[in-house]
This record gives C-alpha cells, sequence and structure tokens, in this order.
DNA sequence: GCAAAAGTGTTGGCAATACACCCATGC
DNA sequence: GCATGGGTGTATTGCCAACACTTTTGC
C-alpha cells in the first residue's frame, strides 16, 4: 500500500484522530412532495432500524459546515438551508440502542472499534430543501435513503422520534422568522401550494382566502406572467419569492400568527 | 496520601477522566435589580479579562444538569430555570485568547495542563434568579464574580460577548413562551415592576395602562390584599403569579406581540 | 397644594375571521 | 352543465394603541 492508498483509507476511517470525540450531529432533513411534508430517513445496516442523516465533526471544523458537509453527502446538494435547534445529551441515549453484536457488526467496515462505544452528545439541526433537487444516497453505515411522509414514520432508532419532534416544534415556531417558504419549494410556485406547505408544517388547515390576503399583504411575493398549465380547474397564478423584501421582511419577523 | 484524599483530589482536577473533552458550557445568568437587567460575570485570573460562568461536562452527566450545577456553585441556589439556547462551535473561538503563559498559569493550580489546549464547543445556556437570592461565588479560575449591568458590560473573554448577545435576542423571543417573569421577580411584585422588566427585557419603552390591561387579560396574576408600602406616591398593589393558569398559557405562548 | 406615579375608562383604526360571489378548467 | 378549485370582495369582530381622567402618596 503506498502513502496515498494509506491517506484515503485514513480519511475514510471514523476514528479519534479525525473527529472529535462524544460529539455527533443529527440533521432533521426536509422536503415538501406532493402536499406532503417529508423527511428524509437512513436504514441502518447493523439493526435495520431507520434514523436520521447523522454523522461527526472534523477536528477543525465549525458543526455547521459539518453539517453541510453531512447533508452534502446524502443528498448531492451544496449549501442546504440549516438551523441548529437543541442539544440531545441524555447519557443513556445511545447505550440503550447498541449491544455488542451490533458494534461486532459495525466495525467489519471501515470503522474503528471503540468509536461508536463512547457517550456522544448529539446537536440537532433542522434543515430545508427542495425536494426534486435531492438525490438520496445512502452512507456506509446504512442500507437505503430515503423520503418519509411525515405522518407515515415510526419507530425510529434511539432518540431520534424526539429530535425529529422537537425540529418539528421549532419550525413552527420559526414559520415567520426563517425563510421556510422559499427553502423548501421550487422557483415558481403557486399560493395554493404555498398554503398547504404551511398546512403541513402547522397541521392544521387554512382558509383559503384570508392566506391568499394576509400572503399578498406582506408584499414578499412577485407575480409572475404564468400560470400552472394543465392542472384541472382554474389555471393558478405562478408566483416568486421577492428575496429583498422577503429577508427584510423576516427581520422583524413576519406579523400575525397562523 | 490514602485512597479517599486521592478520589478528593481527582474530583478537583478537570481532565480526561472525569470530564467530557471538547465539550464546555457557558451560561448567561440573569437577574433582575433596581429597574435593570443584570449578568453574572467572572473576572478570570490568568487574563484579567471578564467571562460569563463556565464549565465542563462530567462523564456520565446530562448536559442540563452540568449547568445547574455550575450555577448551584456560582450562586449557592439549586434548581436555577435554565434553557440552553446555541452551540458556537469556531474552532478559532478558543485559541484567539489563550496563549502560552496564560495556559501556565492556569497550570499552577489544580488543572491538567493540557486541557485548555483543547478545542471547546460551547453550549450556551440562559438562565433566571431572583436577584436578592443569589451569593456570587468565584470559581478556582477567577477572582471574582459580580452582577454587571447588561448596558456597563464592555469587551468579555473569548466569544462570550456573541454568547450574551444571541442569549438576549433568544430571551426576547421567548417573552411569550417561558416563565420569564416569574424566575426573575421575588413571589410579590407590583405590575410597574413587571413593566420595568420587560422594557428591560426588550431595550424599549412600554405604555403604562396598555401594559396593565394586557397582562391582567392574560388571567395569569393574582392580586394580594397588600400593598408595596414606604414609597413615593401611590401604593401600587402587590401581586403573585398564577402558577397554574401561567403554565397554561405559556403552552400555546401570551398572544400578541410587545 | 402640587408633583409624580398608580389605576381605570374611552375611543378610533386596523387586522383577523367568516363568509358570499365570480372565474376557469376537466369531465 | 357541473363539480372542483382559484381569485376577489365585504362585513363583522376583536384587539391594540393612543389618548383623558381619577386616585393616592410624599413633600
Amino acid at each position: 500500500m503506498n502513502g496515498q492508498d494509506k491517506d484515503k483509507r485514513d480519511q475514510k476511517m471514523v476514528n479519534k484522530e479525525n473527529y472529535l470525540a462524544h460529539i455527533s450531529l443529527d440533521c432533521v432533513l426536509f422536503g415538501f412532495h406532493e402536499n406532503q411534508l417529508k423527511v428524509l430517513l437512513l436504514k441502518m445496516k447493523h439493526n435495520q432500524q431507520w434514523a436520521l442523516a447523522g454523522g461527526f465533526v472534523k477536528q477543525q471544523e465549525p458543526i455547521e459546515e459539518a453539517a453541510s458537509r453531512i447533508l452534502k453527502e446524502r443528498t448531492g446538494i451544496n449549501n442546504i438551508f440549516l438551523q441548529q435547534f437543541y442539544v440531545f445529551s441524555n447519557p443513556d441515549r445511545s447505550e440503550l440502542h447498541l449491544n455488542t453484536d451490533q458494534l461486532t457488526s459495525i466495525s467489519d467496515s471501515n470503522f474503528a472499534e471503540d468509536w461508536f462505544r463512547q457517550r456522544f452528545i448529539s446537536i440537532g439541526f433542522y434543515a430545508l430543501v427542495e425536494f426534486s433537487q435531492v438525490t438520496p444516497t445512502p452512507d456506509p453505515l446504512s442500507e437505503a435513503c430515503t423520503w418519509w411522509d411525515l405522518e407515515e414514520i415510526g419507530s425510529l432508532m434511539m432518540d431520534h422520534n424526539q429530535i425529529l419532534l422537537k425540529a418539528l416544534e421549532t419550525l413552527r415556531m420559526q414559520l415567520n422568522h426563517q425563510p421556510i417558504g422559499y427553502n423548501l419549494l421550487p422557483d415558481k410556485f403557486t399560493i395554493p401550494e404555498l398554503q398547504r406547505l404551511y398546512e403541513a408544517i402547522l397541521g392544521k388547515k387554512l382558509d383559503r382566502r384570508n392566506f391568499q390576503r394576509k400572503i399578498m399583504a406582506y408584499n414578499i411575493l412577485r407575480k409572475l406572467d404564468e400560470r400552472r398549465s394543465g392542472v384541472a380547474h382554474k389555471a393558478p397564478d405562478l408566483y416568486s419569492f421577492d428575496l429583498e423584501k422577503y429577508h427584510q421582511a423576516l427581520q422583524d419577523g413576519l406579523r400575525g400568527g397562523w
């Protein structure tokens, strides 16, 4: 083995030299498709459970960059919008779900044996991405990586259900302070589509007519000279976000509740 | 030295055996006194700079418990209300302010030499306490521990100004969702006192009369059969929080902005 | 009596809601 | 034509901000 090959293998190893001990990241990646809020999940090889996209922090790397790197690997997309939202530190959070057999099966691959025996404090991120841009890609520990409908998600690995719940809660709270619509929808969209997104996030129906007036009152949308074609019923107008006004408005938060 | 003494010394040592590597906590402890929002700061021995109350996480300890332990040591108070709010992970955040001389002076005391050379990712907590209950107490690395008026705080150690700013921002955002008034004021207080607190947090004046009606409309206060005595002008009524109704109301968030 | 602060009342405007009505498209 | 969903208008309600007025205390 020459030096270059060894470097390459070391790069792939998850161990103390490359990553900070005790710290992990878990990313709740949201997408929006067919009026459903989706979350990207991975099926773990060692116990067949589904889990959030996760990873570790390199020795000299801000955590936001680590999250960005992890999400790039799972989706193929650079610079995904993300926000840290909570730290999960219960000492039992990992031990509950890792026994010796599972660790052995993990260490078959490129991973240092003792790495996963540590206690991990996990920093939770939520991330938003335009659904259609994503190419779901498993990591070395997982055999599948796919989108799940929010409502169809069952029991996840470790405390990932709790992390998901907290992410959703945070998303709701920040709906008027973060560019959530912008990051989940394609460039062009209709107001009813935006409304479905809001309804999916909030988990409740909104009045169609009041939603239109309220959104338009914010003055953050630009009406395009196009309509959604090939659709049943009246063709709805297409809009884009007016980015400057949008970010301006988010500074103080969009006023009013939903 | 017998075994017990050695155990005791080891307990005091800050090193890898006792604490998780790479992870630190910084606590922004708020108090309220004489119509001013106060923050508890420590003056560090090694560089004479002022800093937030900080510490590390024991091997088997939830971070909330670690923060609670740290605050108990600085104030003498158990179970202080606290909330984690952000993780600060810039790789340069510590290196900028620690040189070899400083590290040498630190290692004179009970601290392992190499501990402070690590990169630390710091979890920020804000905490709220009734001012008069606190007995400020320095830690082994500091020579003073006192309250500071929010406006009079100058340049702090490392990135602690940034941490403080983010804490204040979070406090403002959560004013309608966390029991902030309850944890900063004594059991009995007047509505004008509560208003001064709100004004200090928000950094702006509020209308006296509208504040009264709005607070009372929440139905979270109980009027007592007492008044503030020995004070100039008309004696204001004393109130207490109706804890049950208060927490009930905070579930959905108190409606409306300030 | 006077100044200053606490408590209560009144009003106008604006924003959120709950509707009614018209338009466009697929079948 | 009719069902369905998109777009616009309107009326009522309720909240919020801006005021006036009264009460109480120290000096």
